[in-house]
DNA sequence: TAGATATATCGAAATATGTCAATATATCCA
DNA sequence: TGGATATATTGACATATTTCGATATATCTA
């Protein structure tokens, strides 16, 4: 992975709406979703108070970083998280954690 | 850490050159480097071919989302890795891997 | 099949970001 | 002390990003 590919993993990332949006696919709170198969794009329009274009495009910045995978079923789109993108991205970080650099 | 906070940590590593920066501070080249002590603003410009000023804006930008650590040496300003700022990312980023996930 | 609903796309506006030249400030050294 | 050097700041410009309303598309259901 360059550092071209993985600033666009990491801009997707950061993003105070799209980290609320992660966090809810991370721990989904049932109550707020509209179906009971999963979260779908609508969920986040009423969680977040974002326009459905708004969500629309920030669940597409999401999905082209490879951070979530998305699927339809029928009129919905449901999201997941990614997770081998963020175990990735971690990787790539602990190599300027304490331990790392102090081997050097 | 809130949301603001952890964005404007990975608005700051979500970019090309500050990754670029990044990884020479993780492993300096000597020869690359003007004083024998450490890592100075101004080895960044012929590393990477841009003005002083934008240089120094990168630097700045680090700084202040505690990715990196300066100190000012007579006429230098050195800079080193932060680790625990990465630590504390990795470790928010393990909530979004799989074993984290599958043990909900 | 027609209306309702979920999502995507387009175009526009406001704001943020990356870059530079010019200039200011701080520090060294001859 | 005065010139040279490293860094910071300012102001300007181009580009990117976030957001929305309007509209298009797809799918369900009555």
């Amino acid at each position: 992975m360059n550092y071209e590919d993985l600033a666009t993993k990491l801009k997707a990332l950061a993003d105070p709406v799209r980290l609320n949006i992660l966090e809810f696919l991370r721990q989904p709170i049932e109550s707020c979703c509209s179906q009971s198969d999963g979260v779908c794009a609508c969920d986040f329009e009423t969680l977040l108070g974002l326009s459905q274009p708004t969500v629309s495009h920030h669940m597409k910045l999401l999905v082209q970083a490879g951070l979530v995978r998305s699927e339809k079923r029928g009129r919905w789109v449901y999201y997941e998280i990614e997770t081998a993108t963020f175990a990735q991205i971690s990787q790539y970080l602990t190599h300027f954690q304490q331990a790392a650099l102090a081997a050097r």
